[in-house]
DNA sequence: GCAAACATGATTTTT
DNA sequence: TCATGTTTGC
């Protein structure tokens, strides 16, 4: 097969230009993976790189995975020994491996952002600081952003310039202490810590550096310092650097990304060949020239020229609905039509909007339209309490001393163990510089800071339990560990019986399914690479796209897929751009408006861009401003739907309003049938002709004058006054009403 | 120690 | 509005 077949000028270069650093600029859907995994192909067939030399660093696993198996298709079982991970698996492995000098024992557990928000409130206390008064998730997040900056507690408390600052710097200080104890490392210290490797003992940097010999990084705009210092360090040698990234799609600062390493790279890498894919093999020319419309406005950024051979297709569309439930609304109705007429499926269509409550209203229309819908993201699997719970259990198993686990499920289910117990315990335990585990022990041994009778039977026999599953670990395979665990610390039983207990529980058996993947493995030896899994993966793999199903999804989530419809909600002054952007600086208002480009940019056909006139926010429903990006769209590529200007009449004029996007539809109105033949209230149905002003008489109330009408989602609210019964309020479609 | 009342504050979330 | 964490009373 030939490497370079299909590939444009561009591309090909990118692939064949092997020798030195580079980077890529690669615009939105101008075949970046494409360009990476066939440079790799390119390095191991035309050049004869050994792919045990080639290390390729993704941010999701999703696209480490995706990389792999397009690798797999060109390389065969080569591929295999392309090291192609994410930064926190690549790191966590050479850790595992390397990490002893820094004082880290190779089964070190890996804390996620709610263990370390668990460890933060613990220092606090620890420190005699009040959680309420000093927010513990500000305090995580400003330790991540030093470590993300490789700054040590040290460093810190240097720069310290406020009362808040020490504060951060106290909890610093014991937090590393804290995590040392429970032999943990975070997500930020996975990174941190290889750094720190490399740096303090040149020995191990040289062994990766010689073996690495070229170098690829994925999403290079979403890198933090830390990251790049990484990429610099192994690298920094042999300088066949590759870095792919686009800054227009930089959308992740909040998580101390810094677009400034695409500058820096050029002045690290004076010599870096650079080349910018500017080709656009998804969109059609009107998306696209809407996109470039909308992020042409940021003032800082690198000017590019996308373009495309694409057809022109159809405008892109602008819609006005009244709130966010016809918004809702007309997306299903949309979708509804679209897969009647066209050839269009409703898995081909997304809707995206920038914060997750969105997606209720979303919900809520299709589920009445019968659409069925995938939501992407949600409650997590692996953060989902019940999971948690069980791999803490395993956790402590694996290593006792990890304190956060432990005190975890030191009174998951009860066993008479409550806060006031554990409070004690852990401060006995801080006192005499021991961990929990070790606290625990002593209890059963006599000592401990003295508790009455029932809590020390209570307390011996969770030690006895925790004892008897350590051994046992030894000795069983990972499922039959799991299970044991489950059943022994009475865990199942106590959430079987819990409300949706059902739903906890299978999820538990979710989890032991990917434990099967560990099973085989002799006893003992399946429980450290399955938590290594579990920390390191965000969610389980994908449920395959289904041709009926609508993808309902944030703008952040969207990042790197494409769909043939593309329906974006929610574009208001407050939403997108968000406010809390707003208040500030202009940065983060250029960061708002990447992410509407993110947006737009995923679509193949259709894109539509949609606003409403009232929105509900906090269940307090105002009025929105249309997105100050919509006015950066050229008219000529735009088409109006829903309410459109100059047609809407004071006091609501309802009719005409529904009329818009109901009656003007050519064909059968799917979402009408589908309503009838269900049985259910037909959305938007029965639309009388009511406006204010008109004289009406109710069955009980006698004659009156309407005085209002408003728009509550499907129906209407209508504000009578009657002659006799005063003012009321009353629902269109209930109330027993005929005009006069 | 635990359940129910109460207060609070609420983007985005690759690992 | 609603989910989450904290205080309160048994």
């Amino acid at each position: 097969m030939d490497i370079l077949a299909g590939l444009n000028a561009a591309q090909r270069e990118a692939v064949q230009y092997i020798k030195g650093p580079l980077l890529i600029l690669a615009g939105p859907g101008s075949g970046k993976t494409r360009v990476i995994t066939h440079r790799i192909a390119y390095l191991v067939k035309t050049t004869g790189v050994s792919p045990r030399h080639i290390m390729a660093v993704t941010f999701t696993n999703k696209a480490a995975r995706e990389m792999q198996q397009r690798l797999q298709k060109l390389l065969g079982s080569l591929s295999e020994q392309v090291w192609a991970g994410t930064f926190h698996a690549i790191c966590a492995r050479i850790l595992r491996r390397d990490g002893k000098s820094l004082g880290l024992d190779t089964n070190f557990v890996i804390y996620d952002e709610e263990d370390q928000q668990s460890l933060v409130k613990q220092c606090l206390l620890d420190l005699d600081l009040d959680p309420r008064q000093y927010n513990p998730q500000k305090i995580r997040n400003a330790i991540s952003q030093a470590k993300s900056q490789q700054i040590t507690h040290d460093g810190l408390t240097a720069r310290a310039r406020s009362p808040w600052d020490d504060i951060v710097c106290r909890v610093y200080e014991r937090y590393q202490e804290q995590l040392g104890q429970s032999n943990a490392a975070d997500f930020d210290d996975l990174l941190m810590k290889v750094v720190q490797l490399f740096e303090k003992h040149p020995a191990a940097l040289e062994k990766y550096r010689s073996r690495y010999l070229h170098l690829l990084v994925d999403e290079f705009q979403d890198t933090n310092l830390i990251q790049y210092k990484l990429i610099r360090l192994l690298g920094g040698k042999h300088r066949n650097v590759c870095v792919v990234g686009d800054p227009d799609q930089s959308i992740y600062s909040w998580r101390f990304a810094d677009i400034r390493n695409i500058l820096s790279f050029e002045k690290d890498f004076p010599d870096a060949r650079v080349i910018v894919l500017e080709q656009n093999y998804r969109s059609t020319k009107n998306i696209l020239g809407a996109a470039s419309a909308i992020i042409s406005a940021n003032k800082k950024r690198k000017e590019k020229d996308l373009w495309t051979d694409n057809t022109e297709g159809t405008p892109v569309f602008l819609v006005k609905t009244y709130n966010e439930q016809e918004e809702a609304q007309f997306v299903a109705n949309e979708i509804l039509k679209l897969s009647g007429s066209d050839s269009i499926k409703p898995g081909d269509c997304v809707v995206m909007y920038r914060t997750n409550a969105q997606s209720r209203a979303v919900e809520e229309a299709f589920m009445r339209y019968g659409l069925k819908y995938k939501l992407v993201g949600g409650t997590r699997f692996y953060q989902r309490r019940e999971i948690k719970d069980t791999i803490a259990y395993l956790r402590v198993i694996q290593n006792p001393f990890d304190n956060i686990s432990l005190s975890r499920i030191i009174r998951i289910p009860g066993r008479g163990i409550g806060a006031k117990t554990l409070s004690d315990l852990t401060n006995w335990a801080r006192e005499n510089n021991l961990s929990l585990f070790t606290a625990v022990k002593a209890v059963n041994e006599g000592g401990g800071p003295g508790f009455g009778a029932k809590i020390n039977t209570a307390l011996a026999g969770f030690y006895r339990m925790l004892n008897d599953l350590i051994m046992e670990g030894q000795q069983l395979n990972l499922i039959k560990l799991i299970d044991t665990v489950l059943e022994r610390s009475g865990y199942r039983e106590t959430i079987r019986g819990e409300e949706d207990g059902e739903e906890r529980w299978e999820n538990i058996q979710e989890l032991r399914t990917v434990a099967a993947d560990y099973d085989d493995l002799p006893p003992g030896e399946g429980l450290a690479p399955f938590l290594e899994k579990v920390s390191l993966v965000a969610d389980t793999d994908e449920i395959e796209s289904r041709e009926d199903t609508v993808t309902l999804i944030t703008l952040h989530q969207a990042k790197g897929l494409e769909f043939p419809i593309v329906f974006i909600v929610g574009l208001e002054e407050g939403l997108l751009p968000h406010r809390r952007s707003m208040e500030e600086g202009g940065d983060e208002l250029e960061e708002e408006r990447r992410l509407c480009y993110v947006g737009v940019t995923r679509a193949e056909r259709n894109v539509y861009l949609m606003h409403t006139v009232r929105r509900a926010i906090f269940g307090m429903s105002s009025e929105s401003t249309p997105s100050r990006f919509l006015d950066d769209l050229p008219e000529h590529l735009v088409e109006r739907k829903g309410m459109i200007p100059g047609e809407e009449q004071p006091g609501g004029n309802v009719r005409v309003r529904a009329k818009r996007w109901r009656d003007e539809d050519e064909g059968i109105n799917i979402a009408d049938l589908l309503a009838k033949k269900s049985g259910l209230p037909q959305p938007s149905a029965g639309l009388a002709e009511v406006n204010p002003g008109d004289r009406v008489r109710h069955a009980k109330f006698g004659d009156g004058q309407v005085i209002g009408v408003r728009v509550t989602g499907q129906d209407r609210e209508v504000i009578v006054a009657f002659e006799d019964s005063g003012v009321k309020k009353l629902l269109l479609s209930m109330a027993p009403l005929e005009k006069i």
